[in-house]
DNA sequence: AGCACGCCGACT
DNA sequence: GTCGGCGTGCTC
């Protein structure tokens, strides 16, 4: 006889926050026909006192523990069909190891939380149901004692109809339904896949058409292109043409939007001109509606996927091209949980699957133009305007002349006077997207620097210091300028909410709609301020980051964007390329063809090279000094971050894990920075505070936090905090 | 993350 | 005398 042979497992991953899988027998298989357990399979085991759903990712591998240890698997679900296919199970277990993220969370939030649960099943294949023959004999005949089911046989006798739509013939549709069945009148049969029908479509520009063709031809192989277009050159109709082809090739397509970008005048433009019903991923969907869309892909019955940055993972057999709209987005980056980028994990499944992927923006992510300009992304530019609309004119407000009433300008209240006076609408745009308070002095323009980073520091009012996000180091606050004496100094980027109540008391009669969070949390109310907007009175607009995405205003002519300053002087090294994208996203919300606006940007640096360079030559430029700037300094994406960001009630005990976690990191080509307070540094009452990793390339960062992960976790100091690993950090 | 076990305060 | 507070440890 042989010696014990090694036992071979299942490895699963399970949804706990645990960085490895788990090993589990295979069930038992009382039937010989019973098929053999494939990775990508859902399964539920005994783990410790409870039951969880898993997904089955590896078969046939040896044991990782003692075999005394081994469970079995209770069952296996869905019939043992896999519900991950190969090619994304690969995808995702690239994201787990990249990412640093507990495999079993990655892989389970891959999958419609329907099925995150034992008793949730994949949904049987929808079926059409036809009217036959008898059927129609049946319906020319003379009207019998059944009207309703006369009423079924009529609506069937233009063509097959799915059960929505017999749905809607009456509220007993069913049991009619197994009536005229019964009496072979009707049968059905499994919902064939949707079928394009493009139609229509502008005339492209040279500049459209030449993009379309290249994409075209790099059909069927990994490349990455950038489309770089400005407002109105008509990016979407180069996506449509290209998917138009995908789709006549028998693939299927994927569209990713950023959460406000997914419209519904955008998914009607994609429906009219490609002839066919996409299948919808946000998240504002029923639990029963997200898994039909995601089978409904799975399955090939769904040719087109439109969603937000999770329907990256939706599994599609014959995926041809993914989109990635608005590439430059924040809201592509999953800022809790499983960190990931949609943009960078899109790039990797279009490689992986060896197909094109377009990113499209008008204002292009340093990353992204960092790797066309290395050539490893395709760079298309649109500079024509397809639909030949008119950017507003730029204007830079000095307000070191300016009286101003709670930061706004005197130019800029006589600007909105006038603007009003003419029946136009005035918008206010509070540029205050996550940028740390600076101290600045309002007579000269000073503002608190490092004398070590050439960074800025961050003001921290409660605790009156400021603090270098670079280097760390603290010094207390000054009471008066160090530059010109004066006891002007204030913190930018505050006392902002004060503009409404402002403009409120300068304009008696005139209304002030404020656009953001908290103003717009109540269901509809942002609907109904942008249908007031809209019917043209005039009004002023205040708001935030949220006014620069939505939708476009005709009736603004003027824009006034307050706090500039905080952005040329922020600690964020990312500020600077967020502003240029922002305002130009802004001048883009406002005006029309016979009335082009003006934007006012006031500041305190008129003559700062950033503004000039947007302003005077536009984005391209103006990026590409950044990213010289970048270059220069070693940063990212001339450079790779990663975060070790913890939090807990107790500063104390942050910052005892983090100086612990420094002490441990490992040697090599990266260097460790912090312990640093985050931006937001008490949320929710705790504390939260980071350690920067930084390297000059990818293999070495991973090398490194790989190494040093195992030891971070053996740290008795760590027990008292929540931890987690940001790799490609977008804000600190 | 759950869910247990385990050892100290105010209560049916 | 118990019910229950959350510290600590484990889950293939």
């Amino acid at each position: 006889m042989s010696g014990p042979s090694p036992k071979t497992v299942l490895k699963l991953a399970l949804p706990v926050p645990l960085p490895h899988l788990f090993d589990y027998l295979p069930p038992k298989t009382p039937a010989a026909s019973e098929s053999p357990v494939v990775p990508g399979v859902r399964a539920v085991v005994p783990f410790g006192r409870r039951k969880l759903v898993g997904v089955v990712v590896e078969c046939g591998a040896p044991a990782a523990v003692d075999s005394k240890r081994l469970l079995r698997v209770s069952r296996i679900l869905d019939d043992g069909v896999p519900v991950i296919d190969t090619s994304l199970l690969g995808l995702l277990r690239w994201c787990w190891q990249y990412y640093k993220h507990a495999p079993g969370e990655v892989l389970l939030a891959a999958l419609p939380p329907a099925l995150r649960k034992p008793d949730g099943l994949l949904p049987e294949p929808p079926l059409r149901f036809l009217i036959t023959e008898a059927g129609r004999e049946q319906l020319a005949g003379p009207p019998g004692r059944a009207p309703a089911q006369r009423a079924m046989l009529k609506a069937l006798a233009d063509g097959p109809l799915g059960e929505d739509e017999l749905a809607a013939t009456g509220s007993r549709w069913r049991a009619v339904l197994k009536r005229v069945s019964e009496q072979g009148w009707v049968e059905s049969e499994p919902e064939p896949a949707s079928t394009a029908r493009p139609s229509g479509g502008h005339e492209l520009t040279g500049e459209q058409a030449s993009a379309v063709a290249a994409i075209r031809e790099d059909l069927g192989q990994f490349r990455c292109h950038l489309l770089d277009g400005v407002t109105g050159s008509g990016k979407t109709e180069v996506y449509l043409k290209v998917l138009e082809q995908v789709l006549r090739d028998g693939g299927q397509g994927l569209v990713l939007v950023p959460e406000i970008g997914l419209t519904p005048q955008l998914l009607r433009r994609f429906r009219q001109r490609l002839g066919l019903e996409p299948a919808v991923l946000h998240s504002g969907l029923s639990a029963g509606e997200r898994l039909a869309a995601w089978d409904a892909a799975r399955t090939g019955r769904a040719r087109l996927v439109i969603g937000t940055r999770s329907a990256l993972f939706t599994p599609m057999p014959e995926l041809g091209l993914i989109v990635l709209d608005e590439e430059h987005d924040t809201s592509f980056k999953q800022q809790d949980g499983f960190r990931y980028s949609a943009r960078d994990v899109a790039v990797k499944r279009a490689a992986d699957g060896e197909l094109p992927v377009i990113l499209g923006s008008a204002t292009p992510s340093l990353e992204s133009l960092n790797n066309a300009q290395s050539g490893r992304y395709r760079h298309h530019r649109l500079r024509h305007r397809a639909n030949r609309a008119v950017l507003p004119a730029w204007r830079v407000l000095d307000m070191r002349q300016q009286a101003n009433v709670q930061g706004l300008a005197a130019a800029s209240v006589e600007a909105i006077e006038e603007t009003l006076e003419q029946g136009g609408q005035a918008m206010v745009f509070l540029n205050r997207r996550g940028y740390a308070p600076v101290l600045m002095c309002q007579s000269c323009g000073w503002h608190s620097e490092c004398a070590r980073c050439d960074a800025s520091l961050t003001w921290h009012r409660s605790t009156r210091q400021l603090c270098c996000h670079h280097c760390g180091s603290q010094r207390r606050a000054p009471e008066l300028c160090p530059d010109c004496r004066a006891d002007a100094l204030f913190g930018l980027g505050e006392g902002t909410q004060q503009i409404e109540e402002a403009l409120g008391r300068r304009f008696p009669g005139v209304p002030v709609l404020r656009f953001d969070r908290d103003s717009t949390a109540r269901k509809g109310r942002f609907g109904e301020q942008v249908e007031k907007v809209m019917e043209g009175e005039p009004c002023i607009l205040v708001g935030t980051q949220m006014l620069a995405k939505g939708h476009h205003f005709p009736g603004v002519t003027l824009v006034v964007v307050v706090n500039v300053d905080q952005a040329l002087y922020s600690a964020d090294f990312r500020a600077l390329e967020r502003l240029g994208q922002t305002l130009l996203q802004v001048a883009g919300r406002a005006g029309r063809m016979e009335r082009p606006g003006t934007v006012m940007l006031q500041t305190f640096h008129p003559e700062h090279e950033a503004l000039a360079l947007l302003i005077g030559e536009g984005y391209e430029a103006y990026a590409g000094w950044l990213l010289e700037d970048r270059r220069a300094a070693g940063l990212p994406p001339c450079a790779f971050q990663a975060l070790l960001r913890a939090e807990a009630h107790l500063k104390s005990d942050v910052e005892t894990f983090l100086q612990a976690a420094a002490a441990v990191f490992p040697d090599g080509g990266c260097r460790v920075y912090g312990p640093l307070p985050a931006l937001m540094e008490r949320v929710g009452g705790r504390y939260r505070m980071y350690l920067m990793v930084q390297g000059p390339g990818r293999p070495e960062l991973h090398r490194q936090l790989d190494a040093w992960l195992p030891l971070l976790r053996g740290l008795r100091e760590g027990r008292r905090v929540r931890w987690a690993i940001d790799v490609d950090p977008q804000e600190v």
